[in-house]
DNA sequence: TCAATCAGAATTGTCGACAATAGAAAACGG
DNA sequence: CCGTTTTCTATTGTCGACAATTCTGATTGA
């Protein structure tokens, strides 16, 4: 295999030949993206030379990246033992949600007083339109646009920490949520809870547009519940690709 | 320098004969330290070589250290360029202290509908004879007992999410805490505002507590430039350690 | 049959080496 | 004298190697 000098990035997954992009940065977003739709199964123990054969890299950048990864609760790890995929439970969620009920209230709160008309009524227009177009969107897609539209709430927050903890809150439930969006795309049922939400910020009605949040982001213990069989379900049954 | 077999952890700092400790973890926490401490100047670049050569161990288990670092805001990072140690300014303060006064909030509500009798007792006991102490203890420990308060009450949240945030917030502005510490300290003004939310918590009544307990932590941007000047002249005044 | 013990195999922890990149200093030209 | 280019040096990025540890499963003894 005469070993190249400094790997040229022979791009091995999806014949892009776009950007050339580091190895480091590039594997981290790699077993991110593995991580968060939970391609390792829960608990289940990451194998370094493993994957660094899988992604043709040394261990060196693997083992930075899950470092990075533990911290963001998305790996676990155990000294001499390695690195875990995270569990995948329903008290997580539930607390999870909790937290981010919060957090969605301030940043909508801030959000109402420090956006200006236009801020809101651009909020307003990109949710008519991802609507309008949301049946030639895929589940992922469609996810991301949720996930989009409550993030640019918290930078209209003008708060970047909350903004940071929030998405470090998506990361985790991602998987969740793309579950959520699946079952609201089974029943046809429309997201009008997000053009609500943002009608109300733009009339600066600080109080429903939080109530409405509320609604939207809370969680029963019996939902997550459904939620996280019907996840499992999925984990063990999807064949892993290749 | 004949490279001994598996360094034998010749503790370098502290005569400390007590644990072994692996490396790894030792590094991270050590690193860790510096950089809540600011013993590494704001923005200063970090050179992984000196850094290794005076932790006695080589890079690698350095760059996992910092790596873990960067995802918990103590440290930044440029590919190619290296780490560095994060800034020090005035909006970060204001903002994390804004989310963290939320999150404070929850947990406390939290608290109160969760622990028990005898915990919120045990809360109220404890940092009675912290005070009574309070003379005795050096200021790093007072901050420590000050952050130990406030997680103490996270934890009876029951909520591990919001424990964990918390602390990441604590973390990133300790430097800023032990000032505020020391001031309160040169003034005598005693902290009594902890055993008015304690009490508060155990005659159950939220709404107060939580009035309490956003006072105290409430900060103006004129309190917060006044801090950050007072660090930004002990991190260029103390000399640093050999 | 089952628990405990003990090789042997697999995996992690840490290291030193070296190429690629960035940064600093020197040489150059105006 | 100052801005630009070039050369040299310092630092980071990644690798393969090997010791230490954990895991596996085979063997033993009750």
């Amino acid at each position: 295999m005469l070993r190249p000098t400094r790997q040229s990035n022979q791009d091995n997954n999806a014949a892009s030949a776009s950007k050339p992009i580091k190895t480091g940065p590039r594997v981290y977003e790699e077993i991110r993206r593995m991580a968060m739709d939970y391609r390792f199964k829960p608990n289940e123990r990451i194998n370094e030379v493993a994957l660094a054969a899988r992604l043709n890299v040394s261990r060196s950048p693997i083992r930075e990246a899950l470092q990075r990864l533990v911290t963001e609760e998305l790996i676990t790890f155990q000294t001499n033992r390695g690195f875990f995929c995270r569990g995948f439970d329903v008290d997580e969620i539930v607390n999870l949600s909790d937290v981010r009920a919060v957090l969605e209230d301030r940043s909508l709160r801030l959000a109402i007083q420090r956006a200006t008309n236009e801020e809101l009524a651009a909020l307003v227009d990109w949710w008519t339109l991802t609507m309008a177009r949301a049946d030639s969107f895929s589940s992922a897609e469609l996810t991301a646009r949720d996930e989009e539209f409550h993030i640019r709430i918290a930078r209209l927050s003008g708060n970047p920490e909350l903004a940071r903890m929030l998405e470090g809150i998506n990361t985790r439930i991602h998987f969740v949520r793309k579950i959520e969006v699946e079952k609201h795309r089974r029943l046809s049922t429309t997201y009008t809870e997000h053009s609500e939400i943002a009608r109300a910020m733009v009339a600066r009605d600080a109080d429903s547009a939080a109530r409405l949040m509320h609604d939207h982001i809370a969680i029963s213990v019996a939902d997550a519940m459904s939620t996280v069989r019907e996840g499992l379900a999925r984990i063990y049954i999807d064949v892993g690709q290749i």
